[in-house]
DNA sequence: CTGTCATCACTGCG
DNA sequence: TCGCAGTGATGACA
């Protein structure tokens, strides 16, 4: 949640009429917010309509190379934003769809619940705990570094894991415990400054979830102008 | 142009 | 069922 912002009194109203009982998570480079931003029944319904509304990449643009080996990806993506927004990882470059009414209503209940505005949404859609996402960081160079990425669930509740980038993988540097937590239907999880640089985070295989989970995570792209503007000599 | 760095998901265990 | 170690070709960048 961002502390400092100018007050506006739809802000006012919309704070004192439903005020957002946050939980702050917490750790060495780590500072995340987290809240049930929907009631069941409404967090049933959006789910309802993103099964619906969303159309994911096909198979042969979700595969990746991993270790000379291709591999379909363990979950389903897509990408929509403002017109024209692109956006790349794991080496290739998505073009946006227009936002669907129903990820613009999200994206407007999420932007009251945080005074904070957004451009684009990943959705990942994990049909079952087969599916997972591994060890990664948000920390493609053409988010806006000063926004926080907001990640909301629908559908099965998962675990959550952060990784400090200084305790993982062979012979890791220091001993950090990793953060865990679940991610419940209709939650919102805020991944402030500077958790991006220092932690890794992952949704692990969990066998026994027969369900699926679609998790949204919007962010702020900054335009390729924007990027360029910067002091000459 | 060249070297360095980070990356992604699977298998095979314990 | 979970989680860790080990597996490299590719692109970004200085």
């Amino acid at each position: 949640m961002r502390e400092k912002r100018r007050w506006r009194k739809t802000d006012i109203a919309a704070e004192f009429s439903h005020p957002l009982p946050w939980r702050k998570i917490e750790a060495e480079g780590l500072d995340c917010d987290y809240a049930l931003l929907f009631s069941k029944d409404e967090a049933d319904r959006l789910f309802k309509q993103l099964e619906e509304e969303v159309e994911y990449f096909t198979e042969e643009k979700a595969q990746v190379r991993v270790f000379g080996k291709l591999h379909s990806i363990p979950r389903k993506q897509a990408t929509y934003g403002e017109p024209g927004l692109m956006y790349s990882f794991s080496g290739v470059q998505h073009l946006a769809r227009p936002w669907t009414p129903t990820l613009d209503y999200i994206r407007d209940a999420v932007t009251e619940a945080t005074g904070r505005t957004f451009n684009f949404v990943l959705v990942n859609r994990y049909k079952d705990g087969h599916d997972h996402i591994g060890e990664h960081r948000d920390d493609e160079k053409e988010l806006d570094p000063g926004c926080p990425i907001a990640s909301v669930s629908l559908g099965a509740a998962r675990d959550f894991v952060f990784r400090h980038r200084e305790a993982r993988g062979p012979g890791p540097r220091r001993h950090i415990d990793p953060v865990k937590l679940e991610l419940a239907h209709g939650s919102l999880l805020l991944m402030n400054q500077p958790t991006n640089t220092h932690w890794y985070h992952s949704l692990p295989a969990r066998k026994r979830i027969l369900s699926p989970r679609v998790n949204l995570t919007f962010r702020r792209i900054v335009s390729q102008g924007q990027k360029e503007q910067r002091p000459s000599q």
